[in-house]
DNA sequence: GCAAAAGTGTTGGAAATACACCCATGT
DNA sequence: ACATGGGTGTATTTCCAACACTTTTGC
């Protein structure tokens, strides 16, 4: 292994010099930032791609992502990525982990971080000018560049994880929205179905939904009342979880 | 921001030279990876600490971790620094997430990549020769060199929920362990008591426990069965969770 | 025989599930 | 009038929490 390990076998004392030098001469990683952007739209969930800049993948999708710059936070990174393709910030982003295979990329030695956002596709649509960027269905995605096949999977795999203990699926809905089309968003993402019943009772139950007295309109149906979710009532209440499941 | 990322805004195709060049320019982030080793002793959870080798945070504990060789996988950086420290391997390490403050280390842009272990105590007792490592009760920790409070925390924190859906808590317990014996691990790791006879109703329910037949030894009350974790039998028993509960 | 922990069942309440009918709107 | 989804209540089951006494061993 590199000479720096030895040196820490010997465990001396350090200057700080010490550590800058092997910092710069172990300094052979660049590290990037990838972004798994979800939104939902035609009662689907999506995600953003955008074709590859590399020849070496030309013709494939790709996550939107950058190499971080020294000086610039890694969540700050992922906020740029956002607001250069979407033109959004201040939306729901997390970090998932950490992707380092020797092989990922080709230039070299390469490490990502992914991150995962939910964007609410109303809103966001009229800043996409860039005709190489789209929306696909997350369940209809066979191949990517890179590993970014794994990256999404592994972020998906969070986000349905998460969004079973956390609002998360208000993000992806304008500030209104009826009880039918918060049902769609859980529907997608967990990839189920549900008791129409229950999940209103389930939902109504926690009282963090409140009726804003409107209903939709256009719908060829009768048309339902219209919600929004009370972010101010969820943080005083959130709750503990201790149990045994597996 | 930095130049690269207006070379992507501008979308033209890159070949990989042009990729490789902006590799090397950016190249000022140093990785590494930082181990969080969990133990459980005395009935407390432990967590391995080294003393800082930094003159600035002389004096100061901190965790295990190591700058990561250009030509190492992530995993393989954790994996050797648990070797290193404990002599074990095979262990149970699980990535937690990336740290990346830009003041987090003196030395400059060092990005970590936290990973937790959970290692069974009496089998690595004998290797620690260093008399600067020591096991620290998880929960008398007040300050750490570096960032490693926070990394501890939401490792600590990132423990607790996976030991409520994964069997890890066997991880920290010899093959052979009483039920009050692991008990004691799950009060520990999740800070609360639980009722005795609840407790072995769920885990008898589960039924991934095996009597072997055998009894504890030199114990000053009467003797408790001993059992093992039949982890084949998880493997093929391993549930989905399907629900919304936050 | 005393201290200490092992071993064991039942019951009540809460939460999740399953399930069916009438209503309001657009066409 | 009909098609579409909105809106509602109840019965059943399942899971979890609370709870106390007898047994075995070491000292």
């Amino acid at each position: 292994m590199a000479s720096i390990v030895k040196g820490k076998e010997a465990k001396s004392i350090k200057s700080l010099l010490d550590i800058q030098s092997e910092v710069k001469v172990i300094n052979r990683i660049a590290l990037s930032v990838d972004c798994v952007i979800f939104g939902f739209d035609e009662n689907k969930l999506k995600v953003l791609l955008i074709r590859s800049d590399l020849k070496k993948f030309q013709g494939k999708w790709s996550l939107l992502g950058d190499l971080v710059d020294p000086k610039e936070e890694l969540d700050s990174a992922a906020n740029r990525i956002l607001k250069q393709r979407t033109g959004l910030d201040d939306v729901y982003l997390e970090q998932v982990r950490t992707f380092g295979c020797l092989e990922r990329h080709p230039a070299g030695r390469v490490v990502t971080v992914a991150y995962y956002s939910l964007i609410n596709i109303q809103h966001h649509k009229l800043k996409i000018l860039d005709n190489e960027l789209h929306w696909h269905d997350v369940n209809d995605i066979a191949e990517l560049a890179f590993d970014h096949k794994r990256i999404l999977d592994s972020s998906y795999e969070q986000l349905q994880r998460r969004v079973q203990e956390h609002p998360l699926a208000f993000s992806l809905l304008p500030k209104k929205f009826s009880m039918r089309e918060l049902q769609n968003v859980y529907e997608s993402i967990l990839d189920t179905k549900m008791d129409r019943r229950n999940f209103r009772k389930k939902f109504f139950a926690m009282d963090f939904l409140v009726d804003i007295g409107q209903m939709e309109q256009d719908v060829p149906h009768r048309p339902g009342k219209l919600y929004h979710f009370n972010y101010s009532k969820y943080e005083k209440k959130k709750k503990k979880w201790v149990g045994i499941d597996f």
